[in-house]
DNA sequence: CGTCGGCTTGATTGTGCTCAACCCGGGTGG
DNA sequence: CCACCCGGGTTGAGCACAATCAAGCCGACG
């Protein structure tokens, strides 16, 4: 489990790098004060579970940095990644007693948590979060819901197409850049993790990756930097309208 | 469009059928006066569109009684669903203003509307309607997540059972009773809506449903009425944790 | 140097899709 | 009243895409 990597540290919320997207983007600075007092961070390794499916949940709070994956398991192995928690990205959720999904970090992921209780308390008293929050939580139901269309009718290219334009948009977007012509990036995912996310096995994800290579529609350097040499290329195989009507 | 059958009804909260489920269940008498004033019945037919995706939103608000499906297509025409609205369930999202799914009625659907701008006023004004909405938010994030497991890893077979134990649990409890031992139901879906919802097609949907009648899992009278005689039979074949922790 | 984990590639299989014919019941018009 | 049509559903034959089973590659690390 590593513990000696995990470390409590308290910053100042003015200098977060998530402090404009994440549930306290709406407060007040008299807020942020009562936010400042009861938070703390912790860091998670690589493959640690930070909340297993089924156990009663400790805690709430942000995604500060790094990827974790939101995943459910059947009896028999078989397994379906449900949701991408990057950095902003609300985890956990109030007025549940029980965590419904796993919680695993895919990078090491840093997370400032809330204890459950005192953070529902202030949901109610303070509607600034629970607005932002609100808005949150219909932002992800859409992301749920174009995943859905992706699981459901998607082929394997499509889906592979789709996953890497939306982490290439999604690292433009945290460069405070668009997605154009020339995109590069570090998949934060193993091919494991992707096959799960896109409803495939990995040798699928990995032959489907292999096909878009050999084509010149990406290019690789070692297995997780991808060099794409025009983004709108690989658009065209994501089966979504090329003129950018997807959400995420 | 069969504009004829479309009626205007204003009908009284205290003796709303979904008045303990809706947004509205957590309003005080004197938040459900001000309600009152604001709404209005609709009523569409099997089939009408209620929204388009693209369109900019109208109003907002509560089925009331019949199903609505909230779907996507794609250029090509493969058509996913991505929601059933069942009584009580809220259309539309506040805060957004164009429309990210169709909305089509799959049975005689009665909505009860809010204009879009002063409900989300309202919103701001009433936390009890904003909680309540969050609360509603969260749990189909949930139900979304699952449907993804299903989309993403279970067999035709394995679906088919499922989507028939969630709408035979659903029945059940809109009667007040546990689905147990013997259960019997009309299909809201069409052979179609099913296979849209189930990420399939539809020959695929008809095969599955005449297998598992084959075996005797289910029963059918008609097309749409289905008779189970063992509930626990059928659960088996959802590929599901038998002993109940599946959500929606 | 050997091992191990993550990844790639190959051969084969099988599930669900496609294309196509047909069935059935209800509604319509001659 | 019957013939016809039409939409929704069923069934069949063949195929294709992704899963499965299996071997091997590559780089990191002890």
């Amino acid at each position: 489990m590593n513990l000696h990597t995990t470390q409590l540290v308290r910053t100042d919320c003015d200098s977060c790098p998530i402090r404009h997207r994440a549930v306290c983007s709406r407060c007040e600075p008299d807020e942020l004060d009562v936010l400042e007092t009861m938070k703390t961070y912790k860091t998670y390794d690589a493959g640690q579970t930070l909340v297993w499916a089924g156990d009663s949940v400790q805690f709430l709070g942000s995604v500060v940095s790094g990827v974790a994956a939101l995943s459910q398991t059947m009896e028999d192995g078989r397994r379906q990644m449900v949701g991408l928690l990057l950095p902003s990205d609300f985890v956990g959720r109030p007025g549940r007693e029980i965590a419904p999904f796993d919680v695993v970090a895919a990078t090491e992921v840093t997370v400032c948590r809330f204890q459950k209780a005192p953070f529902e308390k202030l949901l109610v008293s303070t509607p600034s979060i629970a607005t932002r929050l609100l808005e949150m939580t219909l932002d992800e139901l859409d992301s749920a819901r174009e995943w859905m269309l992706l699981l459901g009718r998607k082929t394997a290219r499509e889906k592979i197409a789709s996953l890497l334009a939306i982490i290439a948009r999604r690292d433009a977007s945290l460069r405070l850049r668009k997605a154009a012509g020339r995109v590069q990036f570090d998949l934060p995912l193993s091919r494991e993790a992707m096959a799960d996310y896109l409803g495939l096995t990995l040798e699928t994800v990995s032959r489907q990756i292999s096909a878009l290579k050999r084509e010149g529609i990406i290019e690789l350097q070692g297995k997780r930097r991808i060099n794409i040499p025009d983004y709108a290329n690989l658009l065209n195989e994501t089966g979504d309208d090329t003129d950018g009507g997807m959400i995420v």
